[in-house]
DNA sequence: GCAAATATAATAGTAATACTTTCAATTATG
DNA sequence: CATAATTGAAAGTATTACTATTATATTTGC
């Protein structure tokens, strides 16, 4: 346990911080499990409020909407990337190893290796995969935008940006690579799962880490 | 006017042949306009009933419920697209060419150069680009696909992964490059629009079309 | 040209959802 | 210990996604 580390999530995702209270830290754990079993569509506030035997109107104290909780999740998780980051980059110094690092982490399955958690890192990053993009596939992304609830995600792709920006200052779409592996590793592990004629999959390997490392290294020219 | 071309969708996606009659086609039409205007989640049937001056219940004999019309149109789409790239790869030999005319195909913006279309090809393109993920991303994407209404989807991902592996039959990601550049190029779009340091966009140029051109071509070593 | 089948309109209704409001009870803090 | 802040309980609202019913058009088969 390492109390004094705290993932610091935009304010504007919720009221009331979740971490000052054991009942806002009740909310979050127990939402990443339900969102994660019953999918973002079916999971609302009063089957939360129920679950952790608090009232609905409770839970509205801590995050003003439903949509609002998914940012707060999300913002906490790339937090957390971007922490797990800092650490796997550390003491490393060629530009290209702390890139395919970087990469590798951004496309890997998550393990339960937490320090500090009360929740599942793995639920977590199920619910990233699957709910994330429905904060900004929608018609209020630009107001909520301006209050800066995408902001964690925003940094952490351009920390990786700049480690490109290092290899080769003058390649035109170091933004892109990084956003279209993020997003096209979860999209091909949602595939792997569901639709399996949209991707290549294996039982025993991880080919869609591997896919990825092989991309960017031969889109930066590489190895 | 070619009448005699029909895009054929997915048969589950549909309760009744919307190209059967006025009112079905009037339903797909303004839903397209709709959809397009106020986004998936504040369009709904008793909106779309009032604006064709139709009855909520007539729409419900066409689609049994809103994400099937979504599936509907998103299959439309592909069915579309594989229409267009069946026209643009006529004659062309190469490999290598027919595969990078794909992608520019696939990841540029369409324009409403309809041949025989009474709604807009822009519009259903930003369509699919805000909302066809919501079609798969929930807890009932494997009880629909049993049903098949992905298919058109699948199959055009299909074909240009086989011209992949025409020109490398031991490249062992096509699936995963081809459904990575479509969903890629997609978001993108979405990010240059509403999140634009996820990014990187210029005014002038169509530099996402170039970065997955650009991307194909290095993953394949062609040119 | 008419009966029968089918398609559509009109209307009302239901269960669930995403919140809001109010007020009382509890708990923390200075 | 008093005051403020937090939570619980309960009821209420507007909207949504869909169903059911019945009446009226419209099409089709003969």
């Amino acid at each position: 346990m390492l109390p004094n580390i705290n993932i610091q999530v935009n304010a504007n995702t919720h009221i009331k911080d979740p971490n000052s209270s054991e009942l806002g830290q009740k909310i979050v754990a127990t939402s990443i499990e339900m969102i994660d079993e019953l999918g973002y569509e079916h999971f609302n506030f009063r089957k939360l409020g129920k679950q952790i035997g608090s009232s609905e109107a409770s839970i509205y104290r801590y995050f003003e909407s439903k949509s609002k909780l998914l940012l707060y999740l999300t913002g906490w998780y790339w937090g957390w990337m971007e922490y797990k980051l800092l650490i796997r980059l550390t003491n490393i110094e060629s530009p290209a190893d702390r890139l395919i690092r970087s990469i590798k982490l951004l496309t890997e399955i998550t393990e339960d290796d937490s320090i500090f958690l009360h929740v599942s890192e793995k639920r977590l990053q199920r619910i990233v995969i699957a709910e994330s993009s429905k904060a900004y596939l929608n018609k209020e992304v630009d107001n909520e935008n301006q209050f800066g609830v995408f902001s964690d995600y925003k940094r952490l792709v351009g920390k990786v940006s700049d480690i490109i920006l290092e290899i080769n200052k003058n390649y035109r779409y170091p933004h892109m690579l990084v956003s279209t592996v993020i997003e096209g590793s979860h999209l091909q592990r949602h595939f792997a799962k569901h639709l399996p004629r949209l991707t290549d999959v294996d039982q025993n390997e991880d080919l869609i880490t591997a896919f990825y490392i092989e991309l960017v290294k031969k889109a930066l020219n590489l190895k």
